[in-house]
RNA sequence: GCGGGUGUCGUAUAGCGGUUAUUAUCCCAGUUUUCCAAACUGGUGAUUGGAGUUCGACUCUCCACACCCGCACCA
């Protein structure tokens, strides 16, 4: 029998740096908080997952359609979708004795100052000296200063007030700024998504946990366009997808926890959200969330664009601003749970096996090929010919002649490529001839089969 | 951002105010090996960075950086 133990994350930090799967970024510097750069198998694993994403959400549908918009927009984007507002650039003020941070508006409110948030920083600043407001523990408080999550930049040559934009906070605005032109070139009928994968940048507080909370990150996002009166029938559909995906990611649903967010941790845009959080060992903590954003961007980018945004309903004079049913799939965060998943301890013979248990289609290596032994060229002439063969039909198939047999088999392990196949003296001649052995990373088992076979019997 | 902890080959570790910086593993080259980390030989590879104290710092002090834990934050 075999015992399963739990990974600490720490086990999974040192396995995704020793085998090349995700190094600290900028880390012969000495690292820059909040940032990792994947290995060869890491940008494996992630193209496979984000692949997966795709087939399932885009290329399976008929009602969706792909996108990939500029990360850098213009900062009336950001102005119009409230970006730039409170809650992504909060308005802070330090307890000058305990350097505990407070929300200013939030002090204000608590101290009968009506409407806080209509006021400037400079008119914060005011109202705290005029007022004499103190901090709650009754000391002394800092200026005002904002803390934006947003990572500012400025667009061409000259450094101003007006060039000055930001690198995206959500992928979202790309696809509502986008809604006008999809309808203009396919008149799709409504419902129907925009969705897109990308890279998104939150200048976080506190980076932690490895990949999970990190300041670059990729997101993979759609926007579902509905009539006001289905929402709720859509959301419900929605979120029966999220399941179907994080069954595709390994994920076992037992650790798969729903948060419904409560009115005042919502979003500013949001009705109802969703959380859909993962049990990990530090943790059981988001991984994705539904959410239903009403017509607020339209509507927005509307009113401060000028574009119509509605949807004229097929031969009729009918028309509406669709609302927004978003689901939102963080995908580091769900490799980091794919592996979490994955990592699994079986105690055989009374030694530990480690292996990668990744669904078959998100394995960054599928197969990999060795002759028994390498210093015999009658084998390794023919197990490179299979190599090729394989190469040919699968892509990324790995060459592995390093050391002995078993060896090889506990390096696959690791890596979680599922299958290996051994090229041996039996492969040469005789009755098996041109027959190979095909090891089963989950079992460990061994099959014979035809060379020709390999093919059908390695499931992807 | 606050508080606490940690930082030594790729990984995991030992140790010391003066060392040729330990061990294992990995990796590379070779010998060997007929299916689950065998063995042998040789080799590459580290004190996070910067100041300071000192005759001398990986070791002590300070600063920076990074990671981990708690708090806060997470629109």
């Amino acid at each position: 029998m075999s015992e399963t133990k739990q990974p600490k994350l720490e086990d999974i930090v040192s396995l995704c740096k020793r085998r090349g799967f995700i190094y600290p970024g900028s880390d012969i510097y000495g690292g820059l908080a909040g940032t990792w750069d994947y290995g060869p198998l890491g940008v494996a694993l992630k193209r496979n997952i984000e692949q997966a994403w795709w087939k399932m959400f885009v290329e399976d549908r008929d009602d969706m359609y792909g996108l990939d918009s500029a990360i850098l927009m213009s900062p009336k984007v950001w102005q119009a979708s409230g970006h730039t507002g409170a809650g992504f650039a909060d308005p802070l003020v330090e307890d000058l004795k305990t350097k505990k941070r407070y929300r200013a508006d939030h002090l204000l409110e608590d101290n009968g100052i009506e409407d806080p948030e209509a006021l400037s920083h400079e008119q914060m600043n005011a109202v705290i000296r005029e007022k004499a407001i103190k901090s709650p523990e009754g000391n002394e408080l800092s200026e005002v200063r904002v803390f934006n999550l947003m990572f500012e930049t400025y667009v061409g040559p000259i450094q101003n007030e007006d060039s000055k934009s930001y690198l995206r906070p959500e992928n979202a605005q790309g696809m509502f700024v986008n809604f006008k032109n999809i309808i203009d070139s396919y008149y799709p009928n409504i419902p129907f998504g925009i969705a897109q994968s990308g890279k998104t940048f939150r200048n976080e507080i506190s980076p932690r946990e490895f990949i999970f909370r990190v300041r670059e990150f990729n997101l993979m996002e759609f926007e579902y366009f509905v009539h006001p009166d289905t929402w709720e029938e859509r959301f419900q559909h929605l979120h029966e997808k999220f399941y179907e995906w994080t069954d595709l990611l390994g994920l076992d649903r037992s650790k798969i926890h729903e948060l419904e967010v409560p009115e005042a941790d919502r979003a500013h845009y949001s009705k109802r959200t969703i959380d859909f959080e993962y049990a990990f060992s530090f943790g059981t903590k988001e991984i994705g969330a539904i959410a239903y954003r009403t017509d607020f961007d339209l509507k927005n980018h509307m009113q401060h664009s000028g574009t119509n945004m509605e949807y004229t309903v097929k031969g009729t004079n009918d028309k509406y601003v669709p609302h927004v049913i978003e689901p939102t799939f963080g995908l580091d965060r769900m490799l980091l749970a794919a592996v979490a998943e994955a990592y699994t301890i079986d105690e055989v013979k009374g030694e530990d096996r480690m292996y990668l248990k990744l669904p078959h289609h998100l394995a960054p290596v599928k197969v990999a090929v060795s002759p028994l032994l390498k210093n015999k060229p009658e084998l390794v002439d023919k197990a490179k010919q299979v190599y090729s063969m394989l190469k040919k039909e699968f892509g990324a198939v790995m060459w592995d002649d390093n050391g002995n047999i078993g060896k090889r088999y506990r390096r696959q392990d690791e890596i979680g490529t599922p299958y290996c196949v051994v090229i041996d003296f039996e492969t040469l001649e005789g009755d098996t001839k041109d027959t190979v052995t095909v090891r089963n990373r989950d079992t460990t088992e061994q099959t014979r089969v035809m060379i020709t076979d390999l093919v059908k019997i390695i499931v992807i």
